[in-house]
DNA sequence: CTCAGCTCCGAAACCGGTTTCGGCAAGATG
DNA sequence: CATCTTGCCGAAACCGGTTTCGGAGCTGAG
């Protein structure tokens, strides 16, 4: 028989230590400890010293939802996850939570999280998650062109970080990735192994990114002397059914590129099958080179070559922007940017037949 | 020019409503209104109309963390997700999350969520987040069969609801999908359908749902009069290789099994691998049927049937019972299961081979 | 009519921190 | 040597709630 008084379930028995048992133990007040342990300048050193030995002996922590109450700081990062977008950012989505997480924890801060299926509950969800002081800032993946949280979140004040970049950079602070860089680098590599006609799948065009990586693999075309070929691309194709339409549809243009770029991975497996219905084969008759690096990936005979983001990476830059952010750093200093990884794997060589040979492929197998 | 006085970010222009400022506009104290809010019974109807009505007019919201430092509680619900065990549940990640943090903001709570890369990060990320008040309990996804979380938080008094169930149910909280269920009727279907020979991959040992799927498994066979060959089963197959590599083996056997049924959707999909490489048509030569309703089953020719589980349910109803279970309520009485859905697709349909023709089908594509 | 009992609310302490203000002592200045 | 700083810390208010305690006013029994 247990004869513990019936507590409401959560009280816990050990004892915290409050700010107050250190000053006791110390001999002060319990204000001079909080200055000390705050950095406050009229503390003298050794006192500060002295008052963080024992802090740190007893294993003093301060409660933050009670320093929350004068400071108005929870010490909180908020997300809201989009349902809506799911099918393209799903795959990196525990790495990216890990990540952010990471950098959280690593200043003592927590990842508070919330839901929504449509842009509108979005915005309603940070209004009461603010509102309610649940968060001091939030990260705001998947940047879009015109972004209605973040016309919301300048206008309340609300400190924020876009993954990802804006058009309009005002009180925008963010990480990304290059993308532009890759889809350069991508026809660079394909022109040096031979490659003629590239053409060029595109992801969602109310996401930055996509406009950025466009303009990357144009100037990279202009840049190789290549020219462009309208046909030769789709646009919002961040699903494999969408890539797979998509590379059908270039696949069946008069003249063929010989390989195609992606500006997302999920699209890159949908050209793989789109090149099986059409007897094409990956990596010597089409070469493919795509964006992401999700895991799949690998997977995919032949393996796909891509630029691979590290999302676990991005989270924890991102969390520690956002940090500093609400410590009050100017916007302007806090954008940082970082260059995919080239994963050279299966999918992209030399060009095994012409532009004419392969759609005369292509023609017999669809007869 | 904005001349705005410099403040630190995140401190709003529109000030909150204090309970005073509720207090003051009914002539009240805050005690008052504080019971009045709280349902004391020391407080008339009359008065504790008066002031929800004036409450609700201008708008006033309880600081969750004002009040935290009084009562404990948080009003936050943990969750730690485990990177280690990703190629399971992953897919459902986004949904559950989703289901979770519905079933938090429907009462007001929220969600905060942290990562870990080994079983000692979990405990050791979880004492922190406890200690620190950041969270009145936890949800733990993947129960297993000898769970060090739930050894932790039992031991700590603290609170938590399993997703899956225990085999040591003292202090148990749990919600749950019946897979045992699913593989009895698996077993069923694919009996009415014709099949004798009836292979089964189940998944890792070390969850719960692993042995109960397998007594499920186990007992219909029995129920229909079919007889068992331990060369027809597999274990430890959650990701797609394993089940290829699981199927292979299955498949090579003396008399291979017409119809397979798997524990998880990720083994199945290696199995139509493993089928497709020994030259056997799914639904037709082998049937198969799984369980989890992952979205790619759908993409998969044929589709696959499956027996689906609502992630974003499961994830409001873990919330809903963890919150009750903080509150007080006792474990026992927090227990709720639900039956999954079976999608009837093309994996699954009367065998076309005997399991000798099969077997020759086989060995003439291997030789 | 008196007094016990009940209903209902105000007063004040409290929770665990932060922040403002003021004052004492030591050192610098004239 | 008197005065002005300066450095450093204590006292107390404060943040926005919750909870305990006590007492005023009304009711009903004796």
């Amino acid at each position: 028989m247990r004869g513990e008084p019936e507590r409401p379930i959560g009280t816990h028995t050990r004892k915290r230590i409050t700010i107050s048992d250190v000053s006791d133990a110390l001999g002060l007040t319990k204000s001079t400890v909080s200055r000390a342990l705050n950095d406050y300048p009229d503390i003298s050193d050794s006192t500060r010293l002295r008052v963080r030995r024992m802090a740190e002996n007893m294993g003093y922590r301060p409660l933050s939802h009670a320093q929350a109450i004068k400071t108005g700081l929870t010490k909180s990062l908020g997300l809201v996850i989009q349902l809506a977008d799911h099918d393209s950012h799903r795959p990196f989505l525990a790495e990216f939570l890990a990540g952010l997480s990471q950098g959280a924890s690593a200043q003592g801060w927590t990842l508070t999280i919330a839901a929504s299926d449509s842009p509108a509950h979005t915005i309603e969800t940070m209004q009461t998650m603010i509102g309610d002081r649940k968060v001091d800032g939030f990260i705001l993946p998947r940047a879009q062109v015109d972004d209605e949280r973040v016309a919301f979140l300048r206008a309340a004040g609300v400190p924020f970080v876009l993954f990802g970049r804006s058009p309009d950079p005002t009180g925008c602070a963010w990480f990304d990735v290059l993308g532009e860089d890759a889809m350069r680098d991508a026809v660079a590599h394909l022109a040096g192994l031979g490659h003629r006609h590239i053409g060029f799948i595109n992801g969602g065009a109310r996401y930055t990114y996509s406009r950025l990586r466009h303009e990357g693999f144009l100037a990279a075309m202009e840049g190789a002397g290549l020219s462009f070929d309208a046909s030769l691309m789709c646009d919002e194709a961040v699903t494999i059914q969408a890539g797979k339409d998509a590379g059908h549809r270039i696949l069946m243009a008069k003249t063929p590129p010989t390989a195609i770029i992606c500006a997302v991975d999920m699209a890159a497996l949908g050209v793989y099958r789109a090149a099986a219905d059409l007897g094409v084969a990956i990596g010597t008759d089409l070469s493919v080179i795509s964006y992401d690096g999700i895991p799949e990936g690998a997977y995919a005979t032949p393996q796909l070559s891509t630029f691979a983001v590290d999302f676990t990476e991005s989270g924890k830059r991102l969390s520690t922007l956002l940090i500093r952010r609400i410590r009050g750093e100017a916007p302007e200093d806090l954008r940082e940017t970082v260059r995919p990884v080239f994963l050279n794997r299966g999918s992209a060589g030399p060009p095994a037949k012409s532009s004419r040979q392969l759609a005369q492929t292509i023609a017999r197998h669809t007869k």
